[in-house]
DNA sequence: ATCGATAGTATCGAGTCGAAAGTATTGCAA
DNA sequence: TTGCAATACTTTCGACTCGATACTATCGAT
């Protein structure tokens, strides 16, 4: 069996083996995915149309996972700009609280090192599976080639808006790695 | 964000892109899983009790989800020992096939011994959480403390049984990590 | 013979999922 | 300005997962 196979099936069965965590937490995986999602992406990226595209889902199963999670009171619907067919999902202050619960995360005998190393491994496999189906990257904004930063504050030079200083540590749907002067392509600033 | 939140965050995104490749073979996630260890496991392991077990699911839902493996013809369910209750699950030549094309796994930016750490963290990863609630470890059969190999053949110390040559390298439900004298307690034989 | 434990199944309700159809809105082009 | 295709999202459908619960058959020990 070769390497790649063996990480395929690890990853399974990692999966599982935290999905059961956070089953405990009321919600399933799908929804815990959205809420973990909607934590971290930044105001033009909470869209049901966003969501579907990192999760790789259909937008009508997005659709369905964040309605459930406006019911039980975790994220608040409402409109998502300029667009009015668009739609915005922000977390709740309960939400929030669900959201960083989720963070208390698995038990680990690595070193700090070693998660480091597996995490950038893991950088790696995700980029690589998303170049190959022409995905999007769901990079950081700050790293992101249409990023910029200057002394009145960060700017998007794509969506050409200000940007407020949280906004660029945050997720951006619109994110391609590009060359970015002021950050590492992932967004890692190297020593935390 | 810390290194193990973040992987948290990444397995699942691989899992979902792993996931959605897989569904294309007919198989849904829960289906292709069940495939994949059936095709790993070695004949006492094959129940569907061990397979709950290894997915971390409940006997009732991996009962439905056998039934519709063999319902598909990949599978045929049979009597499983001399304990009547018991049932197992052997894959059928085209369960086989459909397993064997499931091996053709993701595309990887990764060096060969990229992909070997990322195994080796992986692994560990699983052996820690497993270990954390307690559960089986379904190793490889020849690094079990009951493994015993002799001139004559392998041999179960502990069903007391003997082993076919390829079962050795099959998973095994009873399997305890141990010492091993004859391989390395992951079942890794260090060179290939 | 009895009785508790175990292996597996059946059924229920909530929810996921992709597919397909539908609505509202946008933006482009004639 | 009208038309129309593309887009954002929702709804519905059927197959399926999943945990919970209740059930049957069997085992094993007393």
């Amino acid at each position: 069996m070769t390497a790649a196979y063996e990480i395929a099936s690890l990853l399974d069965r990692l999966s599982r083996l935290h999905g059961t965590g956070r089953r405990a937490a009321g919600l399933n995986p799908a929804q815990a995915s959205a809420l973990d999602y909607l934590a971290r992406a930044n105001r033009f990226s909470r869209t049901p149309s966003a969501v579907a595209d990192y999760l790789s889902a259909t937008r009508g199963t997005v659709s369905q996972t964040l309605k459930s999670l406006a019911a039980k009171g975790l994220a608040q619907e409402g409109p998502g700009g300029s667009d009015r067919r668009s739609r915005r999902y922000d977390l709740t202050p309960q939400g929030q609280a669900v959201a960083e619960a989720l963070d208390a995360v698995p038990p680990a005998d690595l070193t700090d090192r070693q998660m480091e190393d597996v995490r950038d491994a893991l950088r790696q496999l995700v980029r690589g599976m998303i170049e190959a189906r022409g995905g999007r990257s769901f990079g950081l904004c700050r790293s992101c080639r249409h990023h910029r930063a200057s002394v009145q504050g960060a700017h998007c030079a794509l969506l050409d808006v200000p940007l407020r200083d949280e906004e660029t540590t945050q997720i951006c749907q619109e994110h391609e790695p590009g060359i970015a002067k002021n950050a590492r392509p992932d967004g890692c600033t190297g020593r935390g």
